[in-house]
RNA sequence: GGGGGCGUAGUUCAGUUGGUUAGAACGCCGGCCUGUCACGCCGGAGGUCGCGGGUUCGAGUCCCGUCGCUCCCGCCA
């Protein structure tokens, strides 16, 4: 007999039916006993009557355990008694398709480390299933909307012979008889997809950056989303398709999910107008001092409480969760960000923000390959390993630009999660390897 | 890498100025209960107080070391 879903169980009044899950609860009483069942749709009850001799099938369910793999058969009834939707199996047959041990290591409020341990029992829970449907739409909604701009989708290798950008926060990796290096970026690759005409681009993959770093919105591994566009003006036009892809993305997920995320994490997603505000990093600094915080001195990046206090003021001033911050100093950014023609210390780069934390890095990126290969030599660059990069800018690159986003964090901040942890299938970082 | 915090039943935690046999709730096991739905009631099992050392008549409690976890910073997405 074919399974049915829980979710389909209201159509099916008056019929017998077979439904497959977990048992989410076991009441074993004097007279009656009830299963509550959970399959990846939803919650459902069934019924068995006990006589004064209990019958065989009372017998099993009695040697039931919570979290057990069953497979019930029987006939569905409309009860108004039952909370459940009011509906209700009536048992005919009990089959056990995996006993679970009686006592489950793990509670939903079990501290998050532990419940990563176990993450397939905590990963059982709705509302952590939700995550991970939320996931879904967003990476579907982002991908048609890049298809619908003839975007072309690029796989690019994680295992390199060099570094692709700093050199000290990659993991090697032995391969055959020299060391490889796990990618901590795309970077390159979606450069060369440009160098190769290929126009637009973007990928959804892991990256592997090997800090020790010791946060709720860092990992050693995590999924990548990245863009590259060809022949910009400047990097205002990164920044403007990324906030058109960001809005129709949150706004389909507010359209599939956005109840369900309100109910169950208690956040609404407020889909964001276009455009997003854009402050240049100076200024964000003197809005900061204006408001009373410290700010970080020239020549340096936003801090962390500083990112939050922007994100605060922006809020308040223009109503907008997103803040685009842009034009930051060459100490801070890598080699290949593309600088002003007027300004040379200074990238057409940005960062985005949204609710206090850093989603995004993007820039145009310098494709002449004269200014590249100085801009390199300044940042003490050692050119050789990377000859390949430099090259693709030797026969006729366009000019472009692009950003990576951590896929997670953008989770995170959907939901109204405090830790990438918890929205990340299983969790990698320094200490973290399994399971 | 720097700084702070925390390690006590399966789980979440309490444990007073150091003091006899370390507690609660939930979970688990057993019994009772004609319909529960956070079921209810009665009973029970379950602890190397992270580990090692020290101070003390006496340490879950104080001190040192160590391991683990965690948060913040640095670094980044």
């Amino acid at each position: 007999m074919k399974r049915t879903l829980i979710a389909e169980l209201p159509e099916l009044i008056g019929e017998q039916v077979r439904i497959r899950g977990w048992v989410h609860a076991l009441r074993d009483q004097k007279r009656v006993q009830f299963i509550v069942l959970r399959d990846e749709t939803g919650l459902a009850q069934a019924v068995l009557l006990k006589g004064d001799e209990p019958s065989e099938l009372n017998e099993r369910i009695s040697a039931l355990t919570p979290e057990s793999a069953v497979t019930l058969t029987g006939t569905l009834a409309a009860d108004e008694r039952v909370n459940l939707g009011g509906l209700e199996l009536k048992l005919e047959e009990l089959e056990v398709d995996s006993l679970a041990d009686p006592e489950v290591p793990i509670a939903p409020d079990s501290a998050l480390d532990k419940r990563i341990d176990w993450r397939y029992l905590d990963l059982r829970r709705p509302d952590r299933k939700l995550i991970f449907e939320v996931q879904t739409t967003t990476e579907h909604a982002m991908r048609d909307y890049w298809r619908k701009e003839q975007f072309i989708e690029i796989h690019t290798p994680k295992l390199m012979g060099s570094a692709s950008e700093s050199g000290a926060e990659l993991f090697k990796a032995e391969y055959f008889d020299r060391i490889a290096y796990l990618a901590q970026s795309p970077q390159f690759y979606k450069q060369m997809a440009m160098a190769a005409g290929f126009g637009k681009v973007f990928e959804i993959g892991p990256v592997f950056r090997a800090n020790p770093s010791f946060t709720s919105r860092h990992d050693t591994e995590f999924t990548s989303v990245d863009t590259e566009i060809s022949w910009i003006d400047s990097h205002e036009d990164v920044m403007a398709f990324q906030e058109r892809w960001l809005a129709h993305v949150l706004g389909v997920v507010r359209e599939v999910h956005g109840e369900q995320i309100a109910s169950t994490f208690d956040t609404e997603l407020i889909v964001p107008e276009v455009p997003f505000p854009r402050i240049a990093l100076e200024e964000a600094k003197n809005l900061l001092r204006e408001a009373g915080h410290d700010a970080p001195g020239p020549e340096h990046d936003l801090d962390p409480p500083s990112e939050r206090a922007l994100s605060a003021i922006v809020k308040e001033r223009h109503g907008h969760e997103f803040a685009f911050v842009t034009d930051y100093p060459t100490s801070v950014r890598p080699f290949y960000h593309m600088r002003y023609p007027d300004r040379p210390t200074v990238t057409k780069s940005f960062d985005l923000l949204w609710r206090g934390i850093e989603l995004t890095t993007g820039a145009q990126r310098e494709h002449r390959y004269e200014r590249l290969l100085e801009q390199a030599q300044e940042k003490k660059v050692d050119t050789g390993p990377i000859q390949y990069y430099l090259d693709f800018f030797r026969f006729g690159a366009p000019p472009h630009g692009g950003f990576g986003f951590g896929l997670t964090r953008l989770l995170m901040q959907m939901l109204g999660q405090d830790n990438v942890r918890e929205v990340t299938f299983l969790y990698r970082g320094p200490h973290r390897l399994e399971p």
